[in-house]
DNA sequence: CGTCTCTTTGAATGGTATCAAACCCGGTGG
DNA sequence: CCACCGGGTTTGATACCATTCAAAGAGACG
């Protein structure tokens, strides 16, 4: 139990991952209570990281990896021409930072996309219980493996899918896990801004909003700004799934 | 040394990954001499792989992690629609079953392109040594994230790129890779079909060929049926670059 | 020398980008 | 309190590129 009678996260001061009302959504919950008891001892809680505020760039080594605890973070990367390239949103729970495990530095950007919490884990230390514990190898390797699936099914999204499509399956996608989060699925904030959801799907901002347009006036959403309502889940759902699929055809071999 | 006196390849019977002509581009080059031992111990060499076969189909618990050497590969991936989503192209090399790491299952499929010969190793076996080497999981993370780095590349030629860009990409990236076997990087077979390309770049088969054709009255690359030879790397790279970009670029559904 | 598949080429359609302007909203200062 | 901003968002008109539909050409193989 904790020492602290506080409760056990609004005030972000417990300081074992066996209180965090997280647990059950973070790699803790997976790794040997010893390892975890190790964790303990290494982890930085960090709040107040503001919006705007980087978590990392890219190129730069990783000094560590970070669990969020509350907030909203938009990973992106920029070519060379200088444009940026959504790849991603993290949510409470979601680890960031695995993109420096190839080689040691980070491929993509990190940016705090409102008010965030974080449990950062230094990079030396991690690596050295790496080197100690396969089974926590085992469990980034599977975390590694999830993150790639999910890249694949995004490529999916945007390569090959009309506007209408990709919009209907960013919401439900993100509806989905709000509600692992056990918020509410049909009722949210966007805390990303247009032309955030418009690079992450390979849209432009226009066509996004176009798209939200519609869907408001067939009684599937309600949108105001970036607050979202979900009507008709069925109607959405139907749209991301049938909805006349262009191109990709039958397998050879 | 080999106790065959025969070439260290062709014959396909050496029985060391330090006399492989490929050891340079697999992974067995950076885990220690002990684990590659005892790798040897448990590789199984495969040959005569014919075209259209499987090495494993998508949701199939993983058998065998393989690593390729001679043929390619293409992995792709299958929707409940049945339409297949190719996710990329296997050269000697390559590792092949990653994807396994995360359920134990493949998320995708794989099948030989053209006649392969591989290094297989029994899922069982390499999960006991990755229980005990984490230099040798480390290594697969490397790999898992390089992956993922490339997935996230495609992402973004997928997306976001105009055919004629798209298409230079590919060659270009198909070019690279073959100059880092030592293979002539400006003349070479597509083992791929029309199909697979377009497929794989999210275009149709109309607009690959329509593209390779404009490159060719370009006097870029000289194509005819599978056989492609570069004439103008420059301006190959040049399109695949600095192409007037535009702030996203998708087509018709 | 047919037949099948893969590839190329042509013409028309259509979805999305683009260009442009209005709108909304929070913040600021008069 | 209101006018004035400036950013983000929405809406409209048009252009363009890739898809689609259609058919001819090229290889592989019996």
């Amino acid at each position: 139990m904790p020492a602290t009678s506080k409760g056990p996260d609004h005030t972000g001061q417990q300081h074992s991952c066996n209180d965090c009302v997280l647990f059950s959504l973070c790699f803790a919950q997976d790794i040997d209570p010893e390892a975890r008891e190790r964790l303990n001892g290494v982890i930085r809680r960090r709040q107040g990281v503001h919006r705007s505020a980087h978590l990392h760039h890219g190129g730069q080594s990783a000094r560590q990896l970070a669990v969020l605890r509350s907030g909203s973070i938009k990973a992106y990367q920029v070519s060379r021409e200088g444009d940026e390239l959504v790849t991603g949103f993290y949510l409470p729970g979601d680890i960031i930072g695995l993109d420096a495990f190839s080689t040691g530095e980070h491929a993509g950007s990190a940016v705090a996309l409102e008010e965030c919490r974080l449990c950062e884990i230094p990079m030396a230390d991690f690596n050295k219980m790496l080197g100690e514990s396969p089974r926590l190898n085992q469990v980034m390797l599977r975390l590694l493996a999830e993150e790639m699936a999910e890249a694949r099914r995004l490529l999916l999204v945007v390569g090959r899918l009309d506007a209408k499509t990709r919009v209907a399956l960013f919401l439900l996608s993100l509806s989905r896990r709000l509600e692992r989060r056990e918020l509410d699925p049909d009722l949210f904030r966007l805390s990303m801004d247009r032309r955030d959801i418009a690079n992450y799907l390979g849209l432009t901002i226009e066509t996004v909003s176009r798209t939200l347009s519609t869907l408001q006036r067939d009684g599937i959403i309600h949108v105001r700004g970036k607050n979202v309502r979900i009507l008709e889940r069925e109607a959405l759902a139907a749209l991301a799934q049938l909805e006349d699929r262009p191109r990709s055809r039958q397998a050879a071999g």
